[in-house]
DNA sequence: TTCAATAGTTCATATCTCCTGAACTATTAA
DNA sequence: TTAATAGTTCAGGAGATATGAACTATTGAA
């Protein structure tokens, strides 16, 4: 198994993020990851909503996150910690994640 | 030929932008149609960058852009106005869009 | 150790989406 | 009319995405 990648913030770009976060599982992983007290592992989003996906699914949803520079994941014991990389993305793509999470919750409020 | 759809602002949704925004082409498009003194035109975006797009490409895009809410078109004779419908959109998703543009600008400063 | 259980990754492939050339539509001007 | 210009629509192949099956890694128990 390779090790997972996680670029280094000069790396990561506008058009990356965006990309990661135009599909609706993604944004809402994120949402969620988001929250200090969400729970952190690749298992917990076994359903999203009301749609159920397969681990496999999910698997490539957190690599595509990882790999846009949005989140990090962790191996701890037989499972995985994946929590945002918002502290290290002060200032160059911090302002626009927040306010994209921001409208997406509030999005979220309005429908229900 | 269908007439054109523009979403009312209450059909407009975080992911249909981000997905909209996802391709590099598509936020250069917005981006430079948010410079008030941009040429507005389908036909001036024939190069984007160093990339030529056909014309056929472009439409899709443009498609895009105005389906997911983020610009209006209009015919004036033989061609087509586009403008950024970011007026409409105050309050709502007019700061996430403000957001990435200004992330999107300030990395393509960095690169140059 | 070995075995089983759990959590996730990787792979193969079927499906879906996107890009683009070609044909078409709409408008204007000669 | 006809031609020119600007854009749309369509069809096909090329490329991306989703998912079941097989695999890897870690832990805990026998």
């Amino acid at each position: 198994m390779r090790p997972l990648y996680h670029p280094p913030v000069s790396e990561i770009t506008v058009e990356g993020i965006l990309y990661a976060l135009s599909d609706p599982a993604r944004v809402e992983i994120l949402a969620q990851l988001s929250n200090a007290d969400c729970e952190q592992t690749c298992k917990s989003f076994a359903k999203i909503g009301s749609k159920k996906l397969p681990k496999s699914t999910l698997s490539q949803h957190f690599k595509i996150l990882r790999e846009a520079g949005l989140i990090r994941s962790e191996r701890v014991g037989v499972e995985m910690r994946n929590r945002p990389r918002c502290s290290e993305l002060k200032g160059k793509f911090a302002p626009m994640i927040e306010s994209i999470l921001k409208a997406y919750a509030s999005q979220k409020r309005q429908k229900a």
